[in-house]
DNA sequence: GTTAGCATGTAAGGAGTTACATGATTTT
DNA sequence: AAAATCATGTAACTCCTTACATGCTAAC
């Protein structure tokens, strides 16, 4: 299950829910979404997109195969430079959005599962918020205990860069925790600042098209 | 330059030169050392221990190919179970993890090269730590530039979650910056607490012999 | 003497990058 | 017409993980 590229196809699905792109946009929207520092490279994207069409998640509208003259080349590319292959969600593809954005298993608790997931927190119901929020928080819990006791261990070649560089990670990922706590509770008491109140309830969200 | 898996490889030089070392110890030492909440596995560590082998920066002391009665197993492998494989730094490691570590361009900017040399800091010369804490805070300044200028184009799709997850991501790496800074501050007033007062000053440490 | 833990290794594969190859359209 | 930019795609390679295979020594 998850299979693959869970985050990246995740998040493909996740734009293309909101419109139908081609991959070049969707590559630049992607990077901005997570503000990852990564740079997803096309070698990632196009042979994703192409994995998705053949799941059957999203459909590819290409253009035009061949010929086609200038004139009716202007009209249907609308400002577009070369073909153009818009990519467009699927019914299946919705649902599986759907099914993935709600699962808080293991999977979706490291760095990448965990921030797409939260990008799209608009389109989840609260209690699922609430469990993967608590999920991810545990992951970083556990992963607290295991520094600060191996930290323990090797206290022996402790010079001062060392110890600064481990107890910087340490603040980071206490600071990481506090902010998911803070996230937990605004979260219980009543949503996030004025969150989904119409918005999608769960698993068939086939009643709003997304404008 | 700088080859292959370049953070490990500088890391496991580093450890090598405290202290030789068999591989299920490294590994330990290895996740220890940097808090990563990465596992590292020995399909990872030990190809890479045969390629360092095989480049000559680390031998290999096998206690015995074949042979060898149990009462003088007992002896010479101290406490130990197996064949246990004892590596050992060489001249050339040594002069490879001197070079390594003075290296401040492009490649050692990334999150990994810079752990792994920041630990190792207190093996390297005030001004090359400077030049490493400089780099690494130009890096994430430009990344900060980047998120910036992506969050502005991207505000169309802004519920609350997709905001607070650049804004969080964003304070992240601000105080990232900030701490570099104090760093760079620190380093550039005359050390960091107590540090590097005979410790190796360059590139040719033969001096000393780690003990 | 079996089990548990130490110890070394290999094979297969996943997830991504860089570098390359190509082509269309707009700007200069 | 040349150059820049938009756009798609592939091939080779890197780095790492999981799962497997093996075997020694200590403890029960």
């Amino acid at each position: 299950m998850t299979r693959r590229g869970a985050a990246l196809e995740l998040a493909v699905l996740g734009l293309l829910h909101d419109a139908p792109m081609h991959g070049y946009e969707l590559r630049k929207q992607l990077i901005a979404l997570l503000g990852w520092g990564r740079v997803l490279s096309y070698g990632t994207l196009y042979p994703c997109l192409k994995a998705l069409v053949k799941d059957g998640y999203i459909v590819a509208d290409a253009p035009a195969p061949k010929a086609k003259t200038a004139k009716t080349a202007k009209a249907d590319t609308v400002r577009g430079r070369r073909n153009r292959i818009v990519y467009r969600l699927t019914a299946e593809g919705k649902e599986r959005f759907a099914q993935a954005l709600e699962e808080s298993g293991p999977a979706t608790w490291d760095d990448e599962s965990f921030g797409v997931r939260f990008a799209f927190f608009a389109r989840t119901d609260s209690p699922t918020r609430v469990r993967i929020l608590e999920g991810r928080r545990s992951r970083l819990e556990e992963r607290l205990e295991n520094v600060r006791t191996s930290a323990q261990r090797g206290r022996e070649r402790a010079d001062s860069y060392t110890l600064e560089l481990q107890r910087h990670g340490l603040e980071s990922v206490e600071r990481e925790v506090r902010w998911l706590t803070e996230l937990i509770d605004r979260e219980r008491s009543g949503g996030y600042t004025e969150p989904a109140d119409e918005q999608a309830t769960g698993t068939n969200d086939k009643t709003r098209e997304t404008s």
